[in-house]
DNA sequence: GTCATTCATGATGCATGCAGCCTCCAATCA
DNA sequence: TGATTGGAGGCTGCATGCATCATGAATGAC
């Protein structure tokens, strides 16, 4: 479909995420059609699914506006994930995973285990660990086959700093950096084999535990406002208060 | 808000849940503009919103028809609200739940063990039953503070039968729906007692082993397609093919 | 000088017009 | 008799008009 309603909806989620716009404000339907080359009823569309996404919410007296996010929402949306990845990943030990999946986890193991086992990684190492990193979830999410868990996990995708590699940016320009992305592959080794097992209880727990990473680069973030402005513009949605 | 939107949407929803659509069937927008008295402005956006919920699905020519739901999709759907209910218990305990809300949930217990420990049930006590129930798993899902996780529980509660009381019409006409409702009703006492001393493990396990029974439901709704049809009219949404 | 009232501006929410497209039916031709 | 094509009807997707309402500024009164 490429609809002005998809186009719009795309290109809209995008500026948000980017922190085009700074929360509490307003979201007008005028302005943003004459920049988006559309016109107001589609963005009407957008915006309404962009409300229900969680992304902006409605303002007190008709229309919408930016919203602001806090640390505890994006580091529970977080641990969320952990919780719905946890158990795809115990679905797959359990039911047992097809020969194909585990092939193609292992190639990601392997993907992984390049970039990561270099002595300095370069920019292309950690493009490379962040493909493998959507890679590696997108499998076990697509393998478990739950599709309301994979619902799930997609709209979490979709809040802000939530999907599996949102953080990744802020990893690649830390000291410790390094050593917590060989933390978190050793993770990703340790369910490949839980799954291999069947190991259920174990993926599960791991698939928890493997979020905390993202979790710690959270806080960092939080802790290091001028980097983080420049590694993930959108963080200046998130504002306790 | 009283718009037309939330009203159209509200009702459209009903309708659909009602089983009012067949599989399939072409939701056009100017007969449900006139069937809900708006015009189709305000009925393209709730389509739109009921498409992003799952209940509806775009048609491949354009427009929407309605869905057809598999039975293990339902099925995956409650296991999925078991994991999240349970991980909302699990937090509970973990974290220590406020007294009032404790007070609030043993409240919940009483009520049910009025209606359940009756020699046989009532209409009333079902429907005592059905409050409490939905009152319980409300409290434990808003007492356990993760946003996050309230929403991707209220995604599921608009999913077709995966919501807590949603398969519980069945059991007021079964043959061991009594002794189901008391094994329930069971449950619920234990993970309020986990809650209570901490035990987040056995209040996770809890959560998750609560909703077999609803899978149990399932399975025989399924399996007396006739008496379904009566008490769960929407049933007719499921089929797998 | 300050406060209240009124008017103007602009945005939303809804209705509806319009072009393009698909679908279905019927008529004609092989 | 069957298939193909042409046309009519209807629906969607998008644009825009209109009424209502909130906001803010300006003016007048105290």
């Amino acid at each position: 479909m490429d609809s002005q309603q998809s186009r719009v909806l795309v290109h809209l989620r995008d500026l948000i995420l980017k922190g085009e716009f700074v929360p509490g404000e307003r979201l007008a339907e005028i302005p943003l059609a004459e920049r988006l080359g559309a016109s107001r009823t589609p963005v009407r569309l957008a915006l309404s699914s962009l409300e229900q996404e969680g992304l902006i919410e409605l303002s007190p007296n008709g229309g919408y506006q930016m919203r602001r996010f806090t640390s505890k929402e994006i580091a529970d949306a977080i641990r969320v994930r952990g919780v719905i990845e946890g158990f795809a990943a115990r679905l797959l030990a359990e039911d047992g995973a097809p020969r194909q999946l585990l092939r193609e986890l292992h190639e990601c193991l392997n993907a992984g285990d390049k970039a990561v086992n270099k002595a300095d990684m370069g920019l292309d190492d950690y493009a490379a660990y962040v493909e493998m990193n959507d890679r590696f979830h997108g499998l076990i999410m697509q393998g478990c086959g739950n599709v309301a868990l994979q619902r799930v996990m997609d709209m979490l995708d979709r809040q802000p700093f939530a999907s599996p590699s949102a953080m990744l940016p802020m990893q690649s320009s830390m000291e410790e950096g390094h050593q917590w992305m060989k933390q978190a592959h050793r993770t990703h080794h340790a369910m490949v084999q839980a799954i291999e097992r069947g190991q259920g209880s174990r993926a599960q727990a791991l698939g928890e535990e493997h979020v905390e990473i993202a979790r710690m680069n959270l806080d960092y973030a939080l802790e290091s406002p001028e980097l983080a402005k420049e590694l993930l513009p959108g963080i200046r949605l998130v504002g306790d208060k």
